[in-house]
DNA sequence: AAACACCAGTAAATCGATGCACTAATCAAA
DNA sequence: TTTGATTAGTGCATCGATTTACTGGTGTTT
């Protein structure tokens, strides 16, 4: 800390420390340039820095917004805070970090704490269908931004969601493996609790029923048992599922997972099961995190723009906050592309049958 | 905000603010219980909590500890960072993120900042050989804990180091090719600069030299044109350094990789290059990140206790920042353990000539 | 009964920045 | 000269919690 006062700087300028503080709020309508440079020159002089805990007591605002991520382990998330960080730090806003493992509970908890501790906006990037846990905060005038989500019935009105299409995503992802060939595919999921899930199974469904595909075209694995399951497991969840679906009968062609790091534990799974991904069977993720296109084979995926996404969620954030939110409530939709690498081919013609033990 | 001030409950109460304030803070000692429910219960009817931008402008201090990455994108960093998060969580300390991209003008402006904004302690992961940058902060009184780094000469007297054991991991690493009976191994990193780099470069020959081999079993490559290279290109790295390496005359049979990343591209490389990991050519890495176990060929790696460093991290930093930091301007090491994975295997007969196209 | 110790709790100054209400000074119009 | 308007800047109460110095009351000692 280190000391300097604006008290200490308005002596060294020989004016009062309102004078200061006008020049530091920008309140320089009426203030003699002269006077001006003396206070600058003042303040350089001693190194001069407000003292953010007295300017938060006072003004009741503060340069920081939280961001509640299911965990940052995971490369996307991880990816996101970087890129949010760096949209915040460009305004001189501070980002706190806070994980809450999918929990509601825990979600609520930080939500709560962080606007009393005089954090004003909120980045929550939870696809629960409802937001209700955190209602009453964004009611007491907390802004939020939901992120990984789209509006559904019932929020507080002063949210604003950001997602990607997640149906059209999926749709391109289902779409390509349809026009590859493939005519028994597999989706898998944890359970189909959040909104991003429902979404992107509602894409799969489409693009199966646009193709005149009957129902049991499409077989769906979401974990039974695994009632909850936990980012760090996303990829175990993958590989548990696709030995499951390929050793039963009549396994499907091609499995399109919930995300990449869902993928990639099926990729291993499969691969356990004696099969070559890429041309015994094909995989499909979502996000593109950079180890998508790392991993052997390279993954073919639904990229999200999370940059431009980050960015977005940080404007948006302060537009809420700053009570100018204009179209608040809404849904904002980044557009996915697909990424098409080497999971995928067309299916072998007597599948799963090919490889080597 | 929740707006109940400790004069309302003071109020509620039939007490002064300063009674209330010394519940609060543990001065309970000469206080009457009668007195002491009526508060605590008066403090539950008006849910009050107390203003921490207030308490800090008076006390000078802040719950809160920043920390210091070059890029959460990197899953090592994640994990570290999801670990360090909880462990603050349970003191009720909070975690400010910021990314330094490896810059070290980031890292000084970062540290200043949150130094200047009442944030005591720093966890600052920086493997920069010179803490020089920062010295002038910690000189001031900021509480440092420099992690992935062991202690220098010429650092600050109160920071203190936290990491793993480099040489000795590098050597498991080694020494465990070296039984498989590897001879032309081949150490792939970015330029050297760094401490946990030249104590891993180190370990790695140790290994070399204890097992009698000449100088020229052990090919460098540090990507010579990649000044600095960037944790998001760490894969690429390793991809470019194994297509060279590999095409080379006379390539190693075994590549030891900084860490994990770069081991996932030096994979990825190799097999650019026409060669089985596994079998024709072997690879490991560092940190045992959770992709490591998950890639193909799952990863032979040297794990790094994270959770654990984390602990001992937030644990170090507290006593630094509350004085009573006994032993400073030591280095804590973990010890780094061996996990043996598909990636590496006994050299082929004739290397580098097996595989198909 | 005077002197003192002790107890339980209070009054008020304090941290540093802010911004409203105010004033002293200058100038213009009446 | 008086009045009014404008300019340039100041005084000070304020935000909420902390903490030191203090008070009024009770009990004990000599």
């Amino acid at each position: 800390m280190a000391g300097v006062t604006i008290y200490q700087v308005a002596q060294e300028a020989g004016v009062s420390p309102s004078t200061v503080s006008n020049l530091l709020n920008g309140r320089t309508g009426k203030m003699l340039p002269e006077t001006r440079s003396r206070v600058e020159s003042a303040i350089r002089r001693l190194g001069y820095r407000p003292n953010r805990a007295a300017q938060q007591l006072r003004t009741g605002r503060i340069q920081m917004l939280g961001l509640i991520v299911p965990s940052v382990a995971n490369p996307f998330w991880g990816t996101f805070a970087r890129h949010l960080e760096a949209a915040a730090l460009a305004e001189g806003f501070y980002m706190l970090l806070c994980n809450s493992e999918r929990d509601p509970e825990r979600e609520r908890r930080y939500v709560e704490e962080l606007w009393g501790d005089g954090i004003g906006g909120v980045v929550l990037c939870s696809s629960l269908p409802s937001l209700d846990h955190v209602k009453p905060t964004v009611e007491a005038g907390l802004g939020l931004v939901a992120f990984d989500r789209t509006a559904q019935p019932g929020d507080p009105h002063r949210a604003v969601n950001i997602g990607t299409d997640n149906v059209l995503g999926m749709r391109l992802a289902t779409e390509h493996l349809l026009a590859l060939g493939h005519t028994r595919l597999a989706f898998v999921s944890g359970s189909i609790g959040s909104v991003n899930r429902a979404e992107r199974y509602s894409g799969f469904r489409q693009a199966l029923d646009a193709a005149g595909l009957p129902r049991s075209a499409g077989i769906v694995w979401s974990g039974a048992d695994t009632v909850d399951f936990d980012d760090r497991d996303a990829a175990e969840l993958g590989r548990v599922a696709a030995l499951e679906i390929l050793s039963a009968p009549r396994p499907p062609t091609a499995i399109v997972a919930i995300n990449d790091m869902c993928a990639l534990g099926v990729v291993a799974g499969a691969r356990e099961a004696g099969l070559v991904v890429g041309s015994d069977v094909s995989v499909t993720g979502y996000d593109d995190i950079m180890l998508a296109g790392m991993a052997m084979p390279a993954l073919t995926t639904v990229r999200q723009p999370v940059e431009e996404m980050a960015a977005t969620a940080f404007a948006r954030l302060r537009q809420v906050m700053d009570g100018d939110g204009g179209e608040t409530g809404q849904s904002i939709l980044h557009r996915p592309t697909l990424v098409v690498r080497d999971s995928t081919s067309a299916p072998a013609m007597s599948p799963g049958r090919v490889s080597s033990p």
